[in-house]
DNA sequence: GTCTTCTTGGCAGTGACTGCCACTAATCTG
DNA sequence: CAGATTAGTGGCAGTCACTGCCAAGAAGAC
């Protein structure tokens, strides 16, 4: 999206600047250290000299790429959410949501266990770690704009409409809802592949309720029943 | 909730501690004079010191009262969270929750017009500084397990009941969604009684689809699509 | 009044983060 | 190759949000 050649005509001299995909794939690195040392000390106990330590850049450019050092988990988190998002860039117009999901999100969590692992481990200390928690809530409605901008293209509205903003934030809010629940559920250090099969096919099931209403399927039974009497 | 006198049978001595409700009452009050440097000179700019001062306080009983300068807007916020979650806590059991909204919500925003325009004001500050829309975001997560009591009450169920959290979830964003384009559409200075029954209206006819699913209605964008168009 | 418990404010300290600057790295030009 | 040009790095000093500690005051029970 920015970058490749601007080329404003004018030739570009002296040292390239550093890419968005260097810079993320460096940003990610530093994460993954971040992420251990938050997992074997805590937040509090770990200092920002010992990341920067671990990950083998001076404390400067670490504040340089983080702007806060619960921000460090930011790359590890936004694995999760980047999943998700690549899954909603590719829906076709054929599928459901639903469909597609149970179809694409077959990778789960970014490719490997191992990265679900993690992000999972920071959702755990979310619970406790209140700076944690409010890193993981900004990121996710950081990626509503993105949902949005799937839902619009795919009602033929604009992202700007408020019914589109409102079914991202539901969307998202699910997402949330269902991630913050598997993190808890599923004990440290166990997550299996059949874990993220349940999860997504959980996801699968919520969202098609969000975005598949037309059909004038009633809805699960407890709801209506209880609603009405 | 919490507690009265708890009186384990022995009898109390010494300089009894502060309550809950005097702490929420200081709280709000230095609150207020957060709120009012950072509208006149930035976050940035204002240092614990000032509000301390601004307050009426010494520097050491701030930190002891908000753990973090961001934290001070809290109490400013929470007035317009309480105030939807009062109306929750009022539900009653014959009606839907829009028609109950429309006819209780009508003090909106805590009472006062003044109250609204401080919680606006602070949401549009949430647009270009990233710690107070972090504050916001969390405010808004806390007050979520209360949707869930109200909406487990109506349909019956457990408050952990896992689709009893997705629509209290929901709503929680819908609430959010709604709140911040308020803020944004309004201007500074210029929160009309009329403004807020818009906002009133627009989140009960929202709401409605949310809650209300079981009559087979088709489609939730026929509510919203006269508002935008 | 004393005793007991809670709260306050000051003071010193820590650590997250910033501005500044010299130094190195990477690329183009001649 | 040297020289110019632009980008990124690391160190150093400084600021400020925030904490632990402790003595002093405040509000009760007796």
């Amino acid at each position: 999206m920015t970058g490749e050649q601007a080329d404003d005509g004018v030739a570009r001299r002296g040292r390239p600047p550093e890419t968005d995909a260097q810079r993320a794939r460096r940003r990610l690195a530093i994460s993954r250290h971040a992420v251990r040392l938050f997992r074997e000390q805590g937040v509090v106990q770990t200092s920002g000299e010992q990341i920067a330590r671990a990950a083998g850049v001076s404390e400067r450019t670490l504040w340089r790429l983080f702007r806060a050092k619960e921000a460090c988990v930011e790359p590890v988190l936004t694995i999760s959410l980047d999943d998700f998002v690549a899954v909603l860039r590719s829906w076709p117009a054929r599928l459901e949501l639903d469909e597609h999901l149970r179809a694409a999100y077959g990778v789960e969590l970014g490719a490997s266990l191992d990265d679900a692992e993690a992000v999972l481990a920071v959702v755990r200390m979310t619970r406790h770690e209140p700076g944690l928690r409010a890193v993981w809530l900004v990121l996710h409605e950081r990626a509503e704009p993105i949902i949005a901008g799937a839902l619009a293209a795919r009602l033929d509205r604009s992202v700007d409409d408020l019914d589109v903003r409102l079914r991202a934030a539901a969307v998202n809010a699910t997402l949330r809802v269902l991630t913050d629940d598997l993190a808890w559920t599923v004990a440290d250090g166990a997550v299996t592949a059949a874990a993220l099969e349940h999860h997504r096919d959980r996801l699968a099931g919520t969202l098609r309720t969000l975005t598949r209403l037309p059909d004038g399927v009633p809805q699960p039974s407890s709801t209506t029943r209880a609603a009405t009497s």
